[in-house]
DNA sequence: ATACTGTATTGCGATATTCGCAATAAAGGT
DNA sequence: ACCTTTATTGCGAATATCGCAATACAGTAT
C-alpha cells in the first residue's frame, strides 16, 4: 500500500467518478481503475460498487475512506514536521540559460531567498536546450526550459510564462534583409531556399522549428547550427541570416534594436517556458518548496 | 511512500544493521540500502547515519520511527478490520496432485474449515508439475508443489515437509528388476543405458532428475515420459522400468509393495514440498489466512 | 431503431521502477 | 599485510505501472 493509491481512492470516493478523478489527478482513467483494483485485491474486499453507470461506496469503502484520509494526513504531517524541524536547509541544483537567469529566475530566487535563507542554490548555466536532459540524467534538480513537445512521464513541467516564438531578421540594411523583404514572406511563392537560416543545434526550439518547417513545406537553407538562443540572436543581428528565438530572449539580450521580427503566414506557436524536474526529485521538500515558490511568484502577475 | 518501505526502515532502525535486516526481510542488502535511500530522499532528511562500520539513528530517524510504527500498525489494523468485519468469506482456488490432496492438504483444510467455515475452497487436481505455472498464470491462488530449483521473485514458497526422492524398481521379479540388480548400481561400471527409465514429462522432479543425471554422467535410456508421479509409480510397479518419485507418493499410492527403492551412490536431494503462491495474491486476506493456517499446521509436528 | 455519448474495464506495448548479483570501498580484527 | 564484515553502486534482468486504443455497456438524442 502506498500513499499514492490512497490519494487516488480518496479522490474517487469523493467524486464518485473514475473519469473526473482521472482529470483531477492528472492520470488516465485506466490507471485510476487499476489502482482501485489493486487496493481491493490487497484488502480482499470491494470498496466501490460500479455498475457501468454509477459509482457508490460499499460499507468497507466508507470505513476505508476514513482510514485513508487519516493516513494521508498523518504522512503529510510527518513530512512537514521533519521538513520544518530543522528549517529547510541543504542544496538545490538549477540549470538555465543565461537569459533565463535574470528574466525568469531572478524574481523566483529573490522570493525564495527571503523565505529559505539557509538553502544553498547551486546554479549552472548553458544552452537552454540541454536543460531537459540534464534534469533527466539527475545532474540538476530543476531546469528552466521550454515545454518539450512530448514530455516523459517521469518529468513534471510547471509552466510559468509564454513568449512568442518569432523568426528574426537583421534590422540593419544588408543582403539578408533585402532577401527577407524582397517578397511578401507569407505568400506561397516566396523562395525560402535563398534565405540563410540560423537554426538551433538541438532542443525544444529546434523541434518546434522542424515541425513548423515541415508543416509549412519549407526546405530552408541552413547557414549555421548554433547552441543557444543568445548566439542565434547575435548572429542575426550581425546580418548573417534569419533565425528563430523567443521574443523574451531578444528583449533580454539588449539586441532588440539590431533585429526585427518577420511576419509569416502560419505563425509559430508560442513557447511555454517553465520549470522542469523529475517527479521523484520533487518529493524532496527542498526542491518542492522552490518549485512552489516559483508557481506562486508567477501566479500573482497572471 | 508505501508500507513496505516503512517495514524496511523499522527493521533497520531496530537491528541497526543493513545486513541483518536484509536477512530478516528476505531481500538483498542492496535492496535495503536503496529503500532507505529513497525514503531519505523523499523526506529530504537523513534518517540513519552510517559510517561504513555502524548504523545509528538521527533525530529525524527517531521521530520517523515512531511514525512508521504507528502507520504500519494502523494499516494492519485496517486490514484486519475489513477482513474480519464480514467474517472472511469468498473463494480460494487450490491446485495439487491427487496424492497431495490427502497427504498434504487434508490436515490443512481440516484446520482451515473449522476457523473459516464461510470460505469456499475451489480445488483442482492434476499433474503436480503444472502447479507452479498455474499459479504464475493466475489460474489458481495456491499450488502444492515441490520447491522449484530457481523460483521467480514474484513467487512465494512455504516449505511444509520434505520427502526423499528415490529411484524405484519393480519389487516383483522381472527383466527390469534383474537388470537393476545385475550389478552394483552405485559402481561406476554400471551400464545405465540398458535400464529402461520412466521419467517425468516436465516439472520440478524432471528438473532435479535431469540435473542429477547430468552430474552423475548418466545417459539414461528413456522408456517413457509420463505426467504425474502416480503414473510413474504405477508403471514401475508393472515392471516397465525404473523411475523417480518422492517416497511420499509411493507410500500414499498403496503400491508400496510392488516397488522397491534403488540405492545409488550420489543420492538424490530430498524434495521440499510446500505451498506456492504469487506474492501479490498473498496480499489477499483469504489467501493469506489459508497460507498461515498451513504454516501453523505443519510447524506443530516439526 | 440507430447512432451517439459518457463511463469503466482490459489487451498491449512502452516506460519506469525495483531487485539481485557482483564489484567496490572502507574499516576493524587477526 | 591479509582477511572479514558491512554499506554502496553499476548493471542487466525481472516486475510494475502507465497511457493508448479497443471494448462493453447503458442511457440519450436523432
Amino acid at each position: 500500500m502506498d500513499t499514492r493509491s490512497l490519494a487516488v481512492f480518496i479522490s474517487v470516493a469523493d467524486t464518485l467518478s473514475f473519469s473526473r478523478s482521472s482529470e483531477q489527478l492528472h492520470m488516465s482513467v485506466s490507471a485510476v481503475s487499476r489502482t482501485i483494483q489493486r487496493l481491493e485485491e490487497e484488502l480482499g474486499q470491494a470498496l466501490l460498487v460500479r455498475d457501468n453507470r454509477s459509482v457508490r461506496l460499499t460499507g468497507a469503502g466508507r470505513e476505508f475512506r476514513e482510514y485513508a484520509r487519516r493516513s494521508v494526513a498523518e504522512w503529510q504531517q510527518m513530512r512537514r514536521q521533519l521538513g520544518t524541524d530543522k528549517e529547510l536547509s541543504g542544496e538545490v541544483s538549477l540549470y538555465c540559460s543565461v537569459t533565463a537567469t535574470y528574466s525568469v529566475l531572478a524574481p523566483i530566487l529573490e522570493a525564495f531567498r527571503t523565505t529559505h535563507p539557509a538553502v544553498e542554490i547551486m546554479m549552472h548555466t548553458g544552452d537552454q536546450a540541454d536543460g531537459i536532459s540534464r534534469v533527466l540524467s539527475g545532474q540538476d534538480d530543476i531546469a528552466v526550459s521550454g515545454r518539450p513537445l512530448r514530455l516523459p512521464q517521469r518529468l513534471e513541467f510547471l509552466p510559468l510564462l509564454e513568449s512568442p516564438l518569432c523568426l528574426w531578421m537583421p534590422a540593419a540594411d544588408c543582403a539578408v534583409r533585402q532577401l527577407a523583404l524582397s517578397a511578401r514572406v507569407d505568400s506561397p511563392e516566396f523562395d525560402w531556399s535563398t534565405l540563410p537560416f540560423i537554426v538551433p543545434e538541438r532542443g525544444i526550439t529546434k523541434d518546434i522549428l522542424d515541425a513548423w518547417l515541415r508543416d509549412s513545406g519549407i526546405r530552408p537553407r541552413v547557414y549555421a547550427q548554433v547552441a543557444g538562443h543568445e548566439a542565434i540572436v547575435a548572429m542575426v543581428g550581425l546580418g548573417l541570416g534569419v533565425g528563430i528565438a523567443p521574443e523574451l530572449v531578444v528583449r533580454a539580450s539588449g539586441l532588440g534594436a539590431s533585429v526585427q521580427p518577420m511576419t509569416v503566414a502560419d505563425s509559430l506557436p508560442p513557447l511555454a517556458i517553465g520549470l522542469a524536474s523529475l517527479r521523484r526529485r520533487l518529493q524532496n521538500p527542498l526542491v518542492k518548496s522552490l518549485w512552489d515558490v516559483a508557481g506562486q511568484t508567477y501566479r500573482a502577475p497572471v
